[in-house]
DNA sequence: AAGTTCAGATCGTCC
DNA sequence: GGACGATGTGAACTT
């Protein structure tokens, strides 16, 4: 890893152009080539960046660009695409570099993956007496987050008694998880083992949008306690 | 801004839980006191991060910390949630702090708005005597990028002329935009002053399935050459 | 290798 | 101020 502070000027051509003027910045040279140009604001996203794998040629300035005050020039290419990123170095205030070795890595909790196992383990809570038929249940399409089946005569559409319940899980719902749901149960229904199968939209936030497509879809809309439902570790409590 | 070379170990806790083993990171700590950690390698998002804004609380470790070789514990706290970020700095590498000044900011071109104004300018690409409507064509669930009106009799869908063609821009289009574009049709239609409105999915890339979807949907693809649009700024070209 | 899905997204814009 | 769409999304996992 090497980190410059430095004023430059960079320029992005790729997928679309990006150009920075003239100005003091933090510059990332990580160990696998990629680069990162930050400014002393904004968000966690850099200015301008080249994602690896990528190459930095470093050459020197034109006799123009060196009248400009340009020490060196970095032209850092994309190994598989055109993307070009062109860094003028002009004055280097700081630059260190030092060998970080392999990161050991982020562990994650309390992704969706933990409220589907939450869900799974809290059925109850898309009514009493439901139970769980499977997670990650197969379909030609790709898995659905829960198959659910309800207790006998829960619930009666078109005089047939509905007897599963697929349901979407997502930690913020919006109107593609209504659209991936809708081909699914679409799908679903076909299956007369299966037939009539009722959609259910699970989510710690739920867009207005989305809410309005599912109600005209006939999809019912859960909005979960993330905290509440981790706070019920109760084995006992499974069980009904 | 403050950059610092350190081994470390972080925990997050807010929307998720997230922690990070004791390693060799970089720190940057921006003027805004928002605070990246970065390891060498992965992309350009920190392994951890605090957005603005937010305040940086830097306290002696307890006596067992110390005995692990932490020197100093920096808890940085969201300003408006309960987000917090606690690293257990152990050695210091580099330590090093420039004023940066504020950065003029990036200049972008070649994005879906420029693509926007480009073909508003150049509807003929739709087809000969095509006119523009509007841009941002304002319906109920949203505003469709292009309203086109065709020249009388163009086609004849259903054995009534089309009139006018609602197209959708996206630098790449995949599925979603042709789900988006069919929400807007299927409204539009209903619409007696504007119906019968046919589709165009207009974008640099078209993904395959979002193609097949698309045709089967009686929905057209044009795929756009954006320098060419770029180069066509000729107004006598315009009107052919 | 290509497609699908998730992520502590951030950012601008418009209502 | 909330909602919604765009972004040079990246990364993991499946097919």
């Amino acid at each position: 890893m090497r980190v410059l502070v430095a004023t430059c000027a960079v320029d992005y051509s790729g997928r679309l152009s990006a150009h920075l003027p003239l100005a003091t910045r933090v510059i990332m040279v990580k160990a696998d080539g990629s680069v990162l140009v930050h400014s002393d604001g904004g968000s966690y996203k850099p200015l301008n960046w080249m994602s690896p794998p990528c190459t930095v040629r470093v050459t020197p300035p034109s006799v123009e660009q060196a009248a400009d005050g340009v020490r060196e020039v970095w032209t850092v290419s994309a190994a598989k695409s055109e993307d070009q990123l062109v860094i003028a170095l002009h004055e280097v205030l700081h630059d260190v570099s030092h060998d970080l070795g392999v990161d050991p890595g982020l562990v994650k909790d309390g992704v969706e993956a933990h409220l589907q196992k939450l869900l799974a383990e809290q059925v109850q809570l898309l009514g009493a007496g439901h139970t769980l038929v499977r997670r990650e249940f197969p379909t030609a399409i790709g898995p659905v987050d829960l198959m659910v089946r309800t207790p006998g005569g829960a619930s009666v559409e078109a005089g047939v008694p509905v007897r599963h319940v697929a349901v979407e899980i997502k930690r913020r719902a919006t109107i593609d998880a209504v659209e991936q749901l809708t081909r699914y149960l679409e799908l679903l229904n076909r299956d007369p083992l299966l037939a009539p199968v009722r959609g259910v939209l699970a989510a710690q936030s739920i867009a207005p949008q989305a809410r309005t497509l599912a109600v005209d879809r006939g999809i019912a809309c859960l909005v979960l306690d993330y905290d509440a439902m981790r706070g019920v570790d109760d084995p006992d409590s499974r069980l009904f």
